[in-house]
DNA sequence: ATAATCTAACTAACTAGTTAATTATATGAA
DNA sequence: TTCATATAATTAACTAGTTAGTTAGATTAT
């Protein structure tokens, strides 16, 4: 028979940990910091384990957290899921947003929104494992995806259009498929982070090491801008 | 109480989904394609749901043959995921390695090798997401991955280098990093296919149709060969 | 017969989510 | 200032449902 009620020494509730060196969150105190540690233990479960591997139980351990503190601010795991995609998206649309509203050239405009979408990427290496999984999921998209879709992509990639459409018509950019371009951009900036992990074990660098990903992201730039830019 | 001992009438054993018109596998005949179909249904599976998520019922559903054959041919599902990656890496391999191994000039070479890649994801959509879920794993590489990269990716991988080498020095590539190059490349291939069902409903077209795939291809290698080759 | 191929039914273990409290703080009346 | 009290924040322990994997046997070609 499996170990059920388990006779372990209880320790009087709400005192759990006493002489921990954690902050103790929580306890009528600090509640957005409670939801702040859960969100980001959350980020990194499912970015290792993916959508269906991530537990729930590891995720409020590694937030130092009661499990069902997990579900108080948060409906079920799959709203956590949710919330951890719209932290991710809306922090990129941050970064990316001013630039591409901005009154740059078309080429300067390029660039920085290479650079602006290279640095939030690297700033947070998880991030790119966190999407992909769902990303790529369900034949024509889930209705979580098409949300997110909707309310991130659909702005970003009208702006980016708009800036290939200018810099072309500028004579600026060689004439390119926005549906071929941008998806490419994505896939060199994204590809190189989600692959550290196995490049690490082929080679014998740290793929994330700073020096790397200062020559990385002057890599990227170049990359793309031989491929776009006319000469 | 749960529904345990389900009291549903049954069929005689062994004669299981009488009017179908399935072929009716196994049985001592099909060992082999009773094999391959579990294979094929557990590569869409995990593609679909990751390792994690994948449902060995709904493999041995799809593959219409009962569970207990799953574990019959495979110890068990981490096996099973790992034959999926055989499988998958093993058809790469083959038809990207007679390339490297050929003796066209680099140029040629180098267009011929991302021809083939393409080709051969073109071909097989759901590879990607097969692999990326776990590509993406465990800060070191899991033993798994490991074995993987050994045995698959680090041949490729060499070749490409001497290939690198070879071009620079004939002048015909600028210098890169193949650390930079190579998982840059991968990514353009790899990505486009991962995104198509959020592209799917971004735009609206449809962008594995055949004449969409073409263009693809031809975007790919021209992509490549403006970031790579010297004018 | 016998060994390879295949199956219905089962179980042990796991996991998302719930429940019924418990604690700390802010608020406000006395 | 003090004390009751509402309520936000937190928890230990539990449960219902799911799922990987097993068992004990049934077919069938040779």
């Amino acid at each position: 028979m499996p170990t059920r009620h388990p006779v372990r020494p209880r320790r009087s509730p709400g005192r759990a940990r006493a002489g921990r060196s954690a902050p103790r969150l929580g306890t009528r105190g600090q509640p957005e910091e409670s939801r702040a540690a859960i969100l980001k233990a959350a980020v990194a479960e499912f970015a290792e384990h993916g959508t269906a591997g991530a537990r729930t139980d590891a995720i409020a351990r590694a937030a130092h957290v009661n499990k069902a503190l997990l579900y108080y601010y948060f409906k079920d795991k799959d709203t956590l899921y949710e919330a951890v995609l719209d932290h991710v998206f809306s922090g990129l649309r941050a970064r990316v947003m001013p630039v591409l509203e901005s009154k740059l050239p078309p080429r300067q405009k390029m660039l920085e929104y290479l650079g602006a979408y290279f640095d939030y990427i690297a700033a947070n290496p998880r991030f790119p494992r966190v999407v992909q999984a769902e990303w790529m999921r369900s034949g024509a998209g889930s209705a979580r995806m098409q949300r997110v879709a909707k309310e991130y992509f659909r702005p970003i990639f009208r702006k980016l259009a708009d800036l290939l459409r200018e810099g072309i018509e500028a004579g600026e950019f060689r004439v390119v498929n926005p549906m071929d371009f941008l998806p490419s951009v994505v896939g060199v900036i994204i590809f190189y982070f989600g692959a550290a992990p196995l490049m690490k074990t082929l080679l014998k660098v740290d793929p994330l090491s700073v020096e790397r990903i200062r020559q990385r992201r002057a890599f990227v730039l170049d990359f793309v801008s031989r491929a776009l830019f006319v000469r």
